[in-house]
DNA sequence: GCGGCGACTATACGATCGTACACTAAAGTA
DNA sequence: TACTTTAGTGTACGATCGTATAGTCGCCGC
């Protein structure tokens, strides 16, 4: 009764229903365009409700950050840490994906939170950085990650290939539905490759 | 007298700086987050003039998404015809980037444009495809393009290799700058690549 | 059993938004 | 000269926004 795996969250607790609910209408159309009406309608409580548990849109996005947060920190940590170096950033890389796949809407609000350069508002990429980077540096002093190049680039490159082709994905994908005829299937749209490297490293 | 270099568009018609105001502020923080009454003062008119020549916001997205346009289709018709088709490629390359170089205003307005995958509004994306794939198709016809892969995949490479790494260099700029020691000098900031392959080709 | 407290609703307020409109000044045109 | 058009200003309206606040209901400890 409580339960079938498919179900939509209606056992959460309204708080966790709200931040959810925010999170999603936050990814598909941006914090600005999302009114806090529109918030309490989807997670089927009222305004105030809103107000009294989160203060204000401000205190929503905080906790929507660290709700974030939370699911990347938990993911990585889940990831068995076994095997070579090579072995254990792979799990950890899948883990993080696995995560990303079951929470879409993560992946548009990071997109919007980190294409806009003007960051006063939302730390998240900062945050995301700092965890990076400290799990860098720990699975380092263990012996236990490569150390061919710095860890500051190190830190980077796991960024970048966890979230930058998620990011660049949706302008493929619409260029290919305008460009692909109906004899193209979706097996043949092109791959997008993200990545980064030293500078002054050899290749284009 | 009239046009020092490096002065702003004082000598622009009303309409003109009011469109690039619009733009500068629509890259910087978004359109949600502008108001028209912003936008006028930035552009040292009214509210009324604004709407007086523009209709509604909607209208004003619209004119400069036509400028957009055509700022890339002068960029691209303004590099030469000749040498090999990769020269040919080349020098379209570097002039769409120049052009780019000089409007950095037109980055930002494309990144929100094209990572918001919620486009009913605002079709600039689906217009550069159409004029990327228009160029593609006419140079393959006067026979000074590569056929080595298909025309769509050849596009949507220009595309990506195009605006793809701008749009994810201030996620990489602002890791590195919350990263990069007092000692890292900006010369030691990794690279990004960004581009795309056919599926089933080798290669990771 | 009762007082307090957290969850929750309903309503209202002030600010800001996009837009409409009436108006003036200047310039073109017959 | 007289009429029309165009650039530009100033103000006001209705909608919507985030937020504040008063009040209701049910549960839990003493």
């Amino acid at each position: 009764m409580a339960g079938t795996p498919q179900q939509a969250d209606n056992d959460l607790t309204a708080k966790a229903r709200i931040r959810n609910a925010a999170l999603a209408l936050y990814a598909d159309f941006g914090e600005d365009a999302t009114a806090m009406r529109a918030i309490a309608e989807a997670a089927g409580v009222t305004v105030g409700l809103v107000v009294h548990h989160f203060r204000t849109k401000d205190g929503l996005r905080e906790a929507i950050e660290q709700h974030i947060l939370g699911l990347f920190s938990h993911a990585i940590d889940q990831a068995p840490l076994e095997g070579t170096a090579a072995a254990i950033a792979a799990a950890r890389d899948e883990a993080v994906a696995s995560m990303l796949a079951r929470n879409p809407a993560v992946i548009g609000y990071l997109r919007r939170a980190v294409l806009d350069p003007t960051g006063h508002r939302g730390r998240i990429l900062e945050m995301l950085t700092r965890l990076a980077a400290d799990r860098v540096k720990t699975l380092r002093s263990a012996g236990v990650a490569s150390v061919a190049q710095r860890d500051t680039s190190q830190t980077i490159g796991v960024m970048v290939r966890q979230l930058g082709q998620l990011f660049l994905q949706p302008m493929v994908d619409s260029m290919w539905a305008q460009l692909a005829g109906p004899d193209e299937a979706e097996h043949d749209k092109p791959h997008l490759v993200v990545k980064v490297h030293e500078p002054g490293a050899p290749g284009s």
